[in-house]
DNA sequence: CCTCTACTTAGATGATTATCGAAATATCGA
DNA sequence: TCGATATTTCGATAATCATCTAAGTAGAGG
């Protein structure tokens, strides 16, 4: 794994919030912004920075669907972050 | 593990720096802060401060032998912290 | 079309923090 | 005791970033 994605991933987990959409995300298949809204107290705003940030460091994947937006744990990324986590 | 600790550990590998100087404690069986110093590019102060947050994460143990500081990982709260990360 | 809902973008603000130089503290060796 | 070296603390500065409101974009259903 590059060096600049795994800060981007560290960088991105640092932030609890970020790491509990995180792990609401990884909890499901699939998650949508709308439900996150529904359950968390964020503005829409903030849910799509904290969301963009996870995409760009690769851990999570995005599919629009109409309306809707859905957001998918890419695992592969997240076993290769923990797997050099490990080498430490 | 407490969710504090988490986060601090979190926060903590998130600064491309203070892990590089994780990595080098983890490397050794102990480090001393003027060896980082000879090999990084650090001024004293800053090196200070990254070492307190591993130190106050509860990442690194610290022992003072005369003027020397000397850092040790804390390989069992690694541990911890990897399987948390795990759980995801 | 019009409007409602879902999300994104822009811009601003406040908080956190990485960094440094300088001063302080502590230990060692002469 | 003096001077050198190691580390810490203080204070300042600049950068990063989480958050919000308001405005923008776009699909769905009348």
């Amino acid at each position: 794994m590059e060096s600049q994605q795994f800060h981007r991933i560290s960088k991105a987990l640092a932030e609890p919030r970020r790491y509990e959409l995180l792990s609401r995300i990884a909890k499901c298949r699939e998650l949508a912004c709308s439900d996150v809204r529904s359950e968390l107290p964020i503005t829409a705003a903030t849910l799509s920075h904290h969301l963009k940030e996870l995409v760009n460091a690769g851990l999570v994947e995005m599919r629009k669907e109409g309306q809707f937006a859905h957001m998918k744990l890419r695992r592969n990324v997240w076993r290769k972050y923990l797997s050099q986590l490990g080498k430490l």
